[in-house]
DNA sequence: AAAGCATACAACCGCTTCTAA
DNA sequence: CTTAGAAGCGGTTGTATGCTT
């Protein structure tokens, strides 16, 4: 398909309400539809992961708790990297998330926990990002369906009995968490909504006035007796 | 106060998997 | 059954912000 341009780069506020907007009314699946048919210079892809990692309104904002901490350290160490299961584990939380959170705080943390163990082993690297060959298998047990799984594929996981060399370190990392428990203020751990949901819910925000409307890059009047049939329709 | 470095997070890319025609 | 397009995932990169020297 020849896209005249797509847009690259940070998603402006205007976008955002836009992008919330469409996929209001049309669901959270059919994202190349979506792009198009708003108007938003972005691939299908590029709305999707917008929606997904910033503008669901069940997003969790703020720091991981330590309770949150403690399951991406126990599911990684099970799972690897299968960043969007652990995600399902974590309501609130995103596969991008967890995999930044990752590779900022934990897999540091286990690293110098490793040298501290081991300072001879040098490039071992057995820890950095297992493989999925050195992956644990997910026991099929959970029908949970994330607030991001927007109902994609399955995942498989391949189920080999190894250990990652990660776990070893558990004890000391479950440990080293012990003793920072003490520190971490719950309450100041606190989450919050996307602002733009919140921006987004506020039902008086959406009849907009024609200033806003001007600003909407869609052509919102070709569309808009369709979208209002289609919405009643879908949303009821 | 400024420069350099580290961290956090948003977004993109390429590949895999799924699904519908 | 085959295949093309859509959707999803994991890895990687870019950028803004905070911290240290």
């Amino acid at each position: 398909m020849v896209q005249e341009e797509t847009r690259k780069g940070p998603w402006t506020e205007q976008e955002d309400v836009q992008l919330v907007f469409y996929v209001k009314l049309f669901g959270d699946r059919r994202w190349d539809f979506i792009a198009k048919v708003s108007g938003l210079k972005r691939t299908g892809k590029s709305c999707r992961l917008r929606w997904v990692n910033y503008l669901h309104p069940d997003l969790k904002r703020g720091k991981m708790t330590l309770h949150e901490e403690r399951l991406v350290l126990e599911l990684h160490s099970k799972w690897g990297n299968r960043w969007s299961r652990i995600a399902q584990k974590l309501p609130g939380r995103t596969d991008n998330e967890i995999k930044n959170y990752w590779r900022t705080h934990m897999r540091k943390k286990a690293q110098e926990k490793k040298k501290a163990i081991s300072p001879s082993s040098s490039s071992s690297s057995s820890f950095s990002s297992s493989s999925p060959t050195t992956e644990f298998t997910p026991v099929a047990e959970n029908n949970e369906r994330s607030f991001y799984d927007t109902g994609g594929r399955n995942v498989l996981a391949n189920n080999i009995g190894k250990k990652s060399d990660f776990e070893v370190d558990m004890d000391d990392i479950w440990k080293d968490i012990e003793l920072s428990e003490g520190n971490c203020k719950f309450s100041s751990c606190q989450t919050m909504a996307s602002p733009i949901w919140d921006f987004c819910q506020d039902p008086s925000l959406w009849p907009m006035d024609k200033e806003e409307q001007n600003k909407m890059v869609l052509p919102m009047s070709d569309h808009f007796n369709y979208f209002t049939f289609y919405n009643q329709e879908m949303i009821g």
